[in-house]
RNA sequence: GCUCCUGUCGUCUAAUGGUUUAGGACACCUGACUUUCUAUCAGGAAAUGCGAGUUCGAUUCUCGUCGGGAGUGCCA
């Protein structure tokens, strides 16, 4: 039984797309549950597009969402080196054996002069439009040159890429772990280049000879991969490793939250949603993104909503742990269509987690969005914030939002609600419910919900009467946690200042008006 | 254009050739609880794209059709 290595392959262009955490994240998944190594691979064979700091940016991401590798770049193992720029010497080789065996040809054709084939096709109006088999014979290349003539472009150094030279008149067959037998006719494959003019080697060559050289088992990717499938397996075939060749498994893309299309970096912009794990800078504001993290997520919670963007466990169970999942994970199980990406999915995963999180720990991750002010109160005090608020908050930063009142003075408060609620009577009678409520030696929500009661029962008033009035002083708002918990957690100081405040303001709002 | 993938509630999905009034979750609506907002609980509305065929019976299998997606680069 052949071991199970999977690997994750990013190219390091930019930020880590969420739909490739995914991808990553199912390989992890099956790492895990198979008892198999994970494998991180870093593709920069295109030199024009590397961007510096992705590669970082990667590792981070994953060590945030928790699906780190075991082995490659930066990890270490036995197949190294791990970055593709760095196996050059490998893919000559490989490339060498391909021509030396009649399965790849060197072709001189200039980048205007294939715009300018494609360009001819098309205006011809048949269905071939590409370098392949029934058009390579019309090109510059190895097998319509004499052999002399290719030796002299070859040795005065005139660029060249290498093609694939695609047998005629064969069907491929993928056997694609999720979506069963694929067809190919070989006649409908274009010669793909597989080594490009700067020498360095096309992601379909460097795929092959990685995976085959890091005795990789299971290939699991994006379906935007299934079309060139085929050309895969010709190359597995024309190397002589089909009997080595990996299992296939394509994961279904992850699609627009609404429209057309798969989900893009613009759909975060353009919708205000995180579309990537972690915040990107750019100097260009157009290519700056928000990600999961700094929108306030817990990274379990993004796990768990992405383990299921395409993928079901069969039960009715939600929640899942990644040890869970990885119990759980399995490629039959993984679903053949798009998936749409739901933001307030997301969300609810988010809440579940906070809700179910120990008040001191979520104090621990709220911080970083509380003012110095905030933060000087307290651990403790913190905690108790929290442990109230937490079943009305979705992401991590609507803390700061709905918690500012315990921190300091209202900042603003909900005028229209307060002119309907403050009667020109009010002031002396809640003066005198200030002032009961000062004496108390001990403050808790029972004592003085007791204290609030005798007040009301001494002037016959109703809740109505009293209560929005206390939550209109105390937090500025009609909304948040019982009146009486606030009071518990704010201490019998805060809560006195918050009134004389409040009686303050509310008396002037409503004589000026 | 060509190639490949795909089509169950608005969304993510479950299920099976008959046991299904097609199940769950998010979102939505109603009610209960509560001083409010949440949370919770109880309800509700909501789907097998269409047309043939196979079959005693199809959402499930086949074909067609229409729709969606991807690929079609000296990008990955």
């Amino acid at each position: 039984m052949k071991d199970f290595r999977v690997r994750f392959a990013p190219s390091p262009t930019g930020a880590l797309h969420i739909g490739g955490v995914r991808t990553a994240l199912y390989n992890y998944l099956l790492a895990k549950k198979m008892n198999g190594t994970f494998v991180l691979r870093i593709e920069d064979t295109d030199q024009k597009r590397y961007v510096k700091g992705a590669e970082d940016y990667i590792i981070q991401a994953l060590e945030w969402c928790g699906i780190m590798p075991s082995e490659g770049q930066g990890l270490g193992g036995d197949y190294g080196p791990y970055r593709q720029s760095e196996r050059r010497e490998l893919y000559q080789q490989s490339i060498q054996q391909l021509i030396d065996n009649g399965n790849a040809y060197y072709a001189f054709d200039t980048p205007e002069e294939l715009d300018a084939m494609r360009k001819r096709l098309e205006e011809a109006g048949g269905s071939v439009r590409n370098y392949c088999i029934f058009t390579r014979m019309d090109m510059k290349n190895s097998l319509t040159l004499p052999a002399d003539e290719v030796a002299k472009k070859l040795a005065s150094g005139e660029p060249y890429t290498i093609r694939l030279k695609v047998p005629a008149d064969q069907t491929v067959v993928v056997n694609d772990v999720i979506r069963g037998e694929v067809k190919f006719e070989t006649n409908t494959l274009d010669d793909k280049v597989m080594m490009k003019g700067d020498g360095l080697p096309t992601y379909h060559l460097a795929n092959i000879v990685d995976d085959h050289a890091m005795k990789i088992s299971h290939v699991i990717r994006g379906e935007e991969w299934l079309p060139s499938t085929a050309h895969h397996v010709l190359l597995y075939r024309a190397f002589g490793w089909e009997d080595e060749m990996p299992q296939f498994a394509h994961l279904p893309l992850i699609l627009k939250p609404n429209g057309k299309g798969k989900l893009s970096k613009r759909d975060g912009q353009k919708l205000g949603i995180p579309v990537f794990p972690l915040s990107w800078d750019s100097d260009k504001p157009e290519d700056a993104f928000t990600g999961f993290k700094e929108f306030g997520f817990e990274p379990k919670a993004v796990i768990n909503f992405l383990a299921f963007l395409g993928w079901n466990p069969g039960t009715e169970q939600e929640i899942f742990s990644l040890d869970e999942l990885a119990e759980a994970f399995s490629l039959e199980k993984v679903g053949v269509s798009g998936a749409r990406f739901d933001f307030d999915k997301a969300k609810w995963y988010n809440q579940e987690y906070i809700k179910a999180m120990d008040n001191t720990a979520l104090a621990e991750k709220v911080k970083p969005w509380l003012s110095e002010e905030a933060l000087q109160k307290g651990d403790d005090y913190l905690a108790a914030v929290c442990g109230l608020l937490k079943e009305r908050v979705e992401v991590l930063p609507d803390f700061k939002e709905q918690s500012s009142y315990f921190f300091g003075p209202v900042q603003a408060y909900d005028d229209k609600n307060v002119k309907k609620r403050w009667k020109p009577e009010n002031l002396a009678r809640f003066e005198e419910l200030k002032n009961m409520l000062a004496e108390l030696s001990t403050f808790d929500a029972a004592t003085a919900e007791a204290e609030v009661a005798r007040f009301m029962a001494k002037h016959e008033l109703g809740n109505g009467q009293v209560f929005p009035v206390l939550r209109l002083a105390l937090a500025g708002t009609m909304k948040g946690p019982g009146v009486f918990e606030v009071m518990e957690v704010m201490g019998k100081e805060k809560v006195i200042m918050h009134f004389e405040a409040a009686f303050d303001y509310f008396e002037k709002l409503t004589k000026v008006s």
